[in-house]
DNA sequence: GAAGCCTGTGCAACCGGGTTGCAAAAGTGC
DNA sequence: GCACTTTTGCAACCCGGTTGCACAGGCTTC
């Protein structure tokens, strides 16, 4: 388990500290986004500006990305092995709005739309609400 | 031109003040979306609360919506005037990454998308960034 | 027209999420 | 051990949004 910890960081050269493998492991543990308070909450002893600078390490990196879900705060997932945060790397995320968990839909990608003319696409940022498969 | 003002406003049921007629002018002139802080700079005898409390009545009465593209301060545009703010309202929103402009495409319905089974949609979020045609 | 009421406006202060500066601590190479 | 880099912790700040509260202005009732 600890191997595949490290493992996964050296993948993206970052250096395994121990909080570092205590977020990823956050991480590994859930399969909803995590937010900086999340966080927060569950390491309390470990600081604000730390949490919120692994999180940042982790997305230069492309371990994970971050997720605008329009809640007012940001959340992370972990990217996946393949990925490169490339346009193609692009899907739909799913914000429950009962337990307000939000997920990846890794396997929805985002569907092409037809702009006005003498507008060009560059990237898209598609949010889905509803209820979980937890909360129906 | 007063008159169409005035006008617009009664058929939301909002009383005309001399600010709301104010912003109400400002948002007719320009067809970008308007954020609370251009607001504030535009008339700078008013104050951000008012101007605030004016964007939540017209929003509240649907004179206008609310749109999040991720800039992190809202933005607003003008509902059309058949607008009910229902999801058949719901349209795709475009954020020009040169001139950091925000705009309604009101012919561009939000794809149907699939989600897995077990998860049910409630309502769709879709922000597309790229070029708008002054800055191509 | 005075008294009372409701709505709209202005100012100040607050809130939460995110971010920065800076110094101490921990790790690395020699 | 010593110099150097990286990581961590704390405090303070920033910005967009929001609230409390007092006052102004308009309309209502007598
Ligand atoms: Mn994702
Ligand atoms: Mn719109
Ligand atoms: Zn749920
Ligand atoms: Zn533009």
């Amino acid at each position: 388990m600890q191997e595949t910890l490290d493992h996964r960081l050296e993948e993206r050269n970052i250096k395994p500290t121990a909080v570092r493998l205590l977020v990823l492991k956050a991480f590994m543990a859930q399969e909803a986004a995590i937010g900086l308070a999340d966080l927060e909450n569950r390491f309390d002893h470990a600081d604000k500006t730390t949490l919120y600078r692994t999180l940042k390490t982790f997305e230069e990196h492309k371990l994970i990305h971050s997720i605008d879900d329009g809640t007012g705060a940001l959340k992370y997932a972990l990217c996946q092995e393949t990925c490169d945060c490339a346009p193609e790397d692009l899907h739909v995320h799913f914000l429950c709005t009962v337990c307000n968990k939000t997920f990846c839909l890794n396997d929805t990608p985002i569907p092409q739309i037809n702009l006005p003319t003498d507008f060009s696409l560059d990237s898209v940022n598609m949010v889905v609400k509803g209820l979980c498969s937890d909360c129906r």
